[in-house]
DNA sequence: CATGAATGAGTCTTCATTCAT
DNA sequence: CATGAATGAAGACTCATTCAT
């Protein structure tokens, strides 16, 4: 009995119907986790939300960390994609007109999903967190450090290394707090201009 | 209206013994919580590490949020009391003796128990968290606004309450994360003079 | 304002599995129930008796007192059960022919499971059984409410709340301490004539 | 060292005092159990709210079961008394007299602490109850057979035991339902007169 | 592959009882 | 004898994970 031959992939529908359920998988775990908080966030939970079965769960997922990597990967992910695409085609310009963009990079990249990124950032046991979320901050560092060095003539840092993890953590720990803590801040450009007038001096001193 | 659950100690420890008994609890909650992790701090965990019976463990504390609690409140204060002691004799001082000041305290009470800080601030689900904790950090932000009030005419912050948060966040985030990520860079003064210089030449800009 | 613990089960039994899981630890309950009391049934002690993981207990029941609630209810459905079908056809029949066999339909009632009966009755926290256990009674008050009324030129009660109050638990009391305490009583008929007298009397006095 | 002679009792203030404790603890035991329940009953509650140290209870009851059966004796002698008191006088007055009175004195007897009885009756397990509470019973039962008998010209029960057993039951029931769950009943003496009616028609009847 | 019933180790917490002071 | 700190067995309940259907 021959195959009927056809051109349309055979088993994409499988597959299609598996990325389905995987993401159907990590958005309910982020809708509990924003919603209910981590330690509500029980694998029957996930898989009741998600409209599955808890054995399919475990079909796609070998266990309950893998599910949060997956998550923590695909907001790092995000967020990087974010600074990155804001960032990239400004390598050339002065850095008066990038600080201001990371800046602007950086509240988008928190306002995609502040709750998540809080929630990652201030509930989930480290063990599970530090390989995956540190890969945003590790793109965004090398960003930062290859414009550093390119501008080095007009920035000569002391020490590069250091000055990207300052840059880095004021920018994170900044947008972070604030987008959580004071939406009002966000609200107009005060806040953009005052951390930019942060970095901006700090990096244009004259040593 | 979900219950509030009681946090506060469940007895005094007036008598030797029972001081005894509860410093061993909030001690071995410590080694747990820095070496093994949060959710490795059960109650049964817990006494055992303290070397007494799960039964006396309740005689202190009401539950398990409570013991957390009282570690918190304890590291809070000692956090505190130290950027406190060292900066309140300073407050007529000028701005380029304060903030190096600032940096190194928060360097100092990072430094008492920087894993602990940590654990603190990443692992401990939000809700049990944020009365308690931030106890440190808005008292240091009252010592900050008073301070920059009282030399208002050098600094003249366009938005006190925005400058008064970025400093504080900005110190806390880099102390902390250099604390832990870096080690290296505080062994010498280099890292405390350029958290200084991006402090002051955004607050001595002139607008 | 106490929370007030949901009593209903879990999930209703829908596949052949569960249904057979849901009827052993109630059948378990009852033994342990009857044979060891009240305080020696256990969650963990009824899933073992049931040969089942105290897991599966808590997939049918949100907690231990909704597993009493429905054996109560069972137990209350089964008594009201028998009462009503050996009553509802004598509703136009006289009272010296109903009385005997209120009598008889009580005794058979309580010979259900006479321990179970008293323990229900007599050992479990009076919080957990006002609602559930009184059913039966209820509807048996309103049975015989209604046949007192029925027969109200026969019997014109001086008050005919009180005249279903005493008959009621008279019935109720007798036939429970008989089973219970003087089983001899209920091998012959004597008890029974002995209780129809003493209620039949009571109705037929003239006033 | 030849000790003083003294007429005063030597032990007595020591006597004196221990009455004093186990008063103490019996009150609050009374207390916990008709205001909280039985499994609010704990030892160390007790002990609390005897205003003593736990290590003090222990001294004068060997374990929690005792207490329980201290007040259940205590309780059942009450009773007991109550309606000896009240009928041992009439024991040569007609059944027309006495009745009433039995009916008065068994509402007494429960009025001195209805919820008490309740708890007594209704939440204790049962291995602790049979042979205390069983004892006003008993007690009970001796008078009304002693009198039946002594009056058995008049009543000549076909069964003299069945006949103890069907009065006992029935007025203990009914006044223990009737205080508890009927309080409206008892106000006047219309409840008394039914349920005299009841017995009377019954033991008079002629066979 | 999907399902969900079943599992049991592990969690928090209580409480009767003991014993050193 | 009074005290109350200490105890740990035991109880209610959860949840990640497995496996038969």
């Amino acid at each position: 009995m021959p195959r009927k031959r056809s051109i349309s992939p055979r088993k994409l529908p499988k597959q299609e119907r598996s990325r389905i359920t995987v993401e159907a998988i990590l958005e309910a775990t982020t809708r509990i986790l924003t919603e209910e908080g981590y330690d509500k966030a029980s694998t029957n939970h996930i898989a009741e939300r998600a409209g599955i079965g808890i054995g399919s769960l475990y079909q796609y997922f070998p266990n309950k960390e893998s599910i949060v990597a997956a998550l923590m990967e695909q907001h790092s992910n995000e967020i990087a994609e974010i600074v990155e695409s804001k960032l990239s085609h400004l390598f050339d310009r002065p850095i008066e007109m990038v600080i201001p963009e990371l800046i602007k990079a950086a509240i988008a990249a928190h306002a995609i999903n502040p709750r998540l990124h809080q929630v990652l950032n201030e509930e989930i046991p480290q063990s599970e967190r530090l390989q995956q979320m540190q890969q945003a901050e590790k793109r965004i560092a090398g960003l930062l450090r290859a414009y550093l060095e390119r501008w080095n003539d007009d920035i000569h840092p002391r020490n590069l290394e250091m000055t990207v993890f300052i840059l880095g953590r004021t920018v994170e720990s900044l947008c972070h707090s604030a987008v959580l803590e004071h939406p009002d801040f966000i609200t107009n450009s005060q806040f953009e201009r005052e951390v930019s007038d942060l970095l901006l001096f700090y990096l244009k001193r004259t040593n």
